[in-house]
DNA sequence: TTATATTGACTGACCGGTCAGTCAGTTTTA
DNA sequence: TAAAACTGACTGACCGGTCAGTCAATATAA
């Protein structure tokens, strides 16, 4: 029994992995949808296919599910962009290239830039939240474009000078540009691609000895 | 006696203006601290020390209420910063220096920080607010940064190619440092005046010929 | 000047709608 | 058939908005 637990899990446990990822993936959509406050479990239910009373079967609370939420869709992105840092060969220049080319794209795929506006706008008034996406979306990401211009500075491609602490600075156009596509675009469309050539460009020249 | 009103103000007319203002003031310090969502009106009129009826007499909804306190609170600082760049004198490299610097200044006294993730985070979701606050703030802001670029630009400090129409790239980095400083403070102190410099530093690289 | 009438600013108890969370009863699985 | 999973009607707290009544400020009359 145990040995077969191993193998392959139950039919009831699949039946509950299953559950808990719909449950997690409608809350996704709700939440990018109406904001925190906003969601009403009982949609949540609705779209995951299931009874209210079931989402408690799974999460002790509202918020708890909205921490899982968060927490499951920044994850794999997190670990996509650490592990192809992790294997790039070439410049640091062309690294970083690279590096915010992708973040574009991730930031503006799907439901991303509603995600944004979830964390920016009602994610860090939950401390747990905050701590999490500090701890394992920023400084993650702080780190790895740290590396990188370490790497150019050694290699003499970017000046010593630049304060490499604050990768705010480069990041937060960025971020800026997903907030926009989703709010302001009515009032002034953007055109995403020339945007992040634009500052993909400007950081190099920023940095460049 | 109607001349005595246009004179001064009726005891009863200066009891109503500042009666707006409370509510107003009160709003902003309950918005600040809670988000739209979840500031009570209750709150709102013991702040103000009137009850909640009032607040009625004066605003039209919660809604009301929300939209008059993101006006007030930012048009004196779009206002002043219209009539400082009217009136600067100075190569370009300078007035956009200073121009950030006041930036700075504005986005980190009192409770802007509270006020910038009230309005990214939750007054988006209000096509009003959006709408006034791209108009009267965002539109006026990058305006006059593309005027000084161009005048920059003109006077051969500034290169030409930078795409002036993003002017997302230069300011978004001082917005997040105000949401930063509100929230991720406790993870990760940030040095405003040392960020500030390294940002403007930055920005005076990125469009020097 | 004093007494009386009128106005309108203000109040807070109340109402109706909403929704997170519960639990007794039902269905499914092993 | 026992246990586990699931359900959705229900509850109670909450809160935006209302309105009948109060009272201070002002206008009018004596």
């Amino acid at each position: 029994m145990e040995a077969q637990q191993l193998q392959s899990p139950s039919k009831r446990e699949q039946q509950k992995e299953a559950r808990r990822n719909a449950i997690i993936d409608a809350g996704y959509q709700e939440f990018a949808l109406q904001g925190f406050t906003a969601t009403k479990l009982d949609d949540v239910a609705v779209r995951a296919g299931i009874g209210k009373g079931t989402i408690y079967l799974y999460f002790d609370s509202k918020e708890t599910l909205f921490q899982e939420v968060i927490r499951k869709n920044l994850f794999p992105i997190r670990d996509e962009a650490q592990s192809y840092a992790a294997e790039f060969k070439g410049s640091a220049t062309e690294h970083l290239t690279s590096h915010f080319r992708r973040m574009y794209q991730a930031l503006h795929q799907d439901r991303m830039p509603e995600l944004v506006q979830l964390v920016m706008g009602e994610g860090l008034r939950f401390p747990e939240i905050a701590d999490f996406f500090f701890r394992e979306i920023i400084s993650s990401n702080q780190e790895l474009i740290q590396g990188i211009i370490q790497k150019g500075v050694e290699d003499g491609e970017f000046r010593a000078s630049f304060n490499a602490e604050f990768t705010q600075i480069l990041i937060a156009p960025a971020m800026v540009s997903a907030l926009w596509r989703l709010q302001l675009e009515k009032q002034s469309p953007l055109d995403i691609e020339a945007y992040a050539d634009t500052h993909i460009e400007f950081i190099l020249r920023g940095l460049k000895t």
